[in-house]
DNA sequence: TCCCGCCGATAGACACTGTCTACTTACGGC
DNA sequence: GCCGTAAGTAGACAGTGTCTATCGGCGGGA
């Protein structure tokens, strides 16, 4: 019961989720994927019927650690308030995307997203719920929805603007940090 | 002198241009924009060393473009105050992203931001030192840069976001409008 | 025990891609 | 008139995603 019996299904993903930590989105090639799972170059399609799904599935596993490490900071931080809650969770959104650039580059195609087949843009439905909530409770006077919306906003871009170092350049800066503070407060209002 | 007969350079730049506006990025194939041109495959070589470096210069277009929009727009509102300034420009920008996906998409991929040959990334400085000087009048008494920084990311989040959908799904909405306003209120503050 | 059928995987073909290189063509200066 | 250089051509090459024919092994029925 090794990996390495492990359904090729699930060693496809496997193989592909290291194989884009160590090189990155443009090595995720159909053929060096089932190299490395020691399988022929037709066999994923068995299981994923095109490249493209084969993609997908592994931009979903991406959605759903993402999740998971955002359950487990909010699970931690249970006791503080809603605005510390928020700011955590975007923290460990914004840890994410710099941590892993190459899976949430994948997870942000717009192909992937586009096509459907795995419904990945429901994956982060719940998520958003959550950030929502947080929001309403932080300002119970405002559509939460929205600046929720515009907040989620706030942090994609500057997750990749500073991915790909136009805002450090434009900012002259090294430190991540105080863009995130920027951003908070921006959509939060000022801590009281 | 006709269009046909201007330097090959600038044709391939050009209809890369329109193929990407007409069929997406997966089009620019270095071989079908040579075909349009009504050039042989290598002939682009002799311009474009790689494929990327054709893209970087089709993408620079794309800056370029954007940039005289949001001059033109800034000039025809020199007397406005610099909030409604702001808005423009941010509606600008929007409008070119929504309005120009392709391009857009394009512009803003991090291996051709990454390959630095044509320095795409200083391209777009100045339109970022237009934005950091009219929030320093919106709000004097802040950081101007920072807060530039903030809207920049939010208005590429926003785009990106809500080009794939992802936001009308978790917004429930089909008017990008109140978005841009939220978004514009978070950085800008409470118009007087 | 034998045989059949099916499932999982293989291997090769196909069209297409980007890159590289050898070749031809055309034109301007001497 | 000739030659050298620059521009564009044409073909090869390795690699890609997809499709199809084939093969091996395993389980169930006679």
């Amino acid at each position: 019961m090794t990996e390495s019996d492990a359904g090729l299904r699930a060693r496809l993903i496997d193989v592909g989720a290291e194989l884009l930590a160590a090189e990155g989105p443009q090595a995720l090639t159909l053929r060096e994927i089932a190299r490395r799972a020691g399988v022929s170059h037709g066999a994923p399609r068995r299981y994923f019927p095109t490249h493209l799904e084969l993609l997908s599935a592994i931009a979903r596993r991406g959605f759903t650690d993402l999740g998971e490490r955002v359950r487990a900071v909010l699970a931690r931080e249970a006791s503080a308030g809603p605005r510390d809650r928020v700011a955590a969770l975007a923290r460990t959104y914004l840890d994410f995307a710099l941590g892993s650039p190459g899976m949430y580059e994948l997870m942000f195609r717009h192909d992937i997203l586009e096509s459907g087949h795995l419904g990945l843009r429901e994956t982060s439905l719940p998520l958003f719920g959550v950030l929502v909530e947080l929001v309403g409770e932080v300002r119970p006077e405002g559509d939460a929805r929205r600046v929720a919306g515009a907040l989620w906003a706030n942090l994609h871009g500057a997750a990749q603007l500073w991915r790909w170092r136009s805002l450090q350049l434009a900012l002259g800066e090294k430190d991540f940090a105080p863009l995130v503070e920027t951003v908070l407060l921006a959509h939060l209002g000022r801590d009281r």
